[in-house]
DNA sequence: TCAAATAGTTCTAACATCAAAATAATAGCA
DNA sequence: TGCTATTATTTTGATGTTAGAACTATTTGA
């Protein structure tokens, strides 16, 4: 690869994802949810629709501690976003889940992404779709080897 | 585009940022350059070798305000990485630049850049490179519908 | 039964960050 | 020239995020 073109897609690849988290971010101030703040959706995502995960489950997932997680739940049960839910079998534990406002909050992160991945894959046939997936594997990979930390 | 591609695509894109970040911050963890974080590390390589940017420039570059590059910059200044020079035609202006360190730091980042960017596009021809910068210019401009703000 | 282990929470301290006020320097104009 | 407005940066005060250590509640297993 030329050096040029390796630093427009270093560039590219670095600057994309803190563009995200502004759009993201923009897009709540001016939706129903002003009070909520795109790591907190982030949180709803990892909590998600179903499953109740426990705490730590979910703060492995986010990569933050439990301590950080337990506030940010404060923050979001307070904000009618999430319920915890103790387990009967285990009282130790404690399952999060979505209220209905959790779940509004969870659907319209998902439509996000979905029209941004339509959008970076438009006009792409699977054969182009797969070379983009195989270049984002390589990437984990080479990562992987950096840091050999198991991810959940 | 299937439901289960977007899906991997999205969730590829979307840890990838941060697993980069951890990567960095534990390479940094544990080479000579214990006392700089992965902010302080963007800073530096926003600030750049030759051009001697001025504080704002810098600041619009990492999106962050004046203000907040301020102290960036005094605790990269106590560090010895960058210097503060006083432009001598507008005593308003301040100049940033790299010390011997700073420009240290600055190629180690680069070089880990490189290498990754190397690993993502590995085994790949221009061809397969060219679909990969389309698809990241697609979501970027996906997102500049998005926010219109100019990004400099 | 009770000590060790496990899950979660609380508390403290360190940062990062912004907005607004303060400071410093320059430009423009009467 | 001497003000006044503008521009660039820094300082200040407030808020939010986060980790890590100490603490509480519960369960496990010898």
């Amino acid at each position: 690869m030329d050096y040029a073109t390796a630093k427009r897609i270093n560039q590219l690849l670095t600057t994309v994802y803190g563009d995200i988290v502004r759009v993201e971010e923009l897009a709540l101030r001016q939706s129903q949810f002003k009070d909520i703040s795109i790591k907190e959706v982030h949180a709803v995502d990892a909590i998600s629709m179903y499953e109740h995960k426990t705490t730590s489950q979910v703060a492995r997932e986010l990569r933050i501690t439990p301590g950080t997680l337990t506030t940010m739940v404060n923050h979001l049960v307070r904000k009618d976003y999430v319920q915890r839910i103790r387990s009967d079998d285990d009282r130790r534990f404690v399952r999060l889940g979505l209220t209905r406002r959790g779940r509004l909050i969870y659907r319209a992160h998902e439509s996000f992404h979905r029209k941004m991945v339509e959008s970076f894959a438009k006009d792409m046939d699977d054969e182009q779709l797969q070379i983009i997936e195989k270049a984002l594997l390589n990437l984990e990979a080479f990562l992987e080897f950096a840091d050999p930390t198991p991810k959940k």
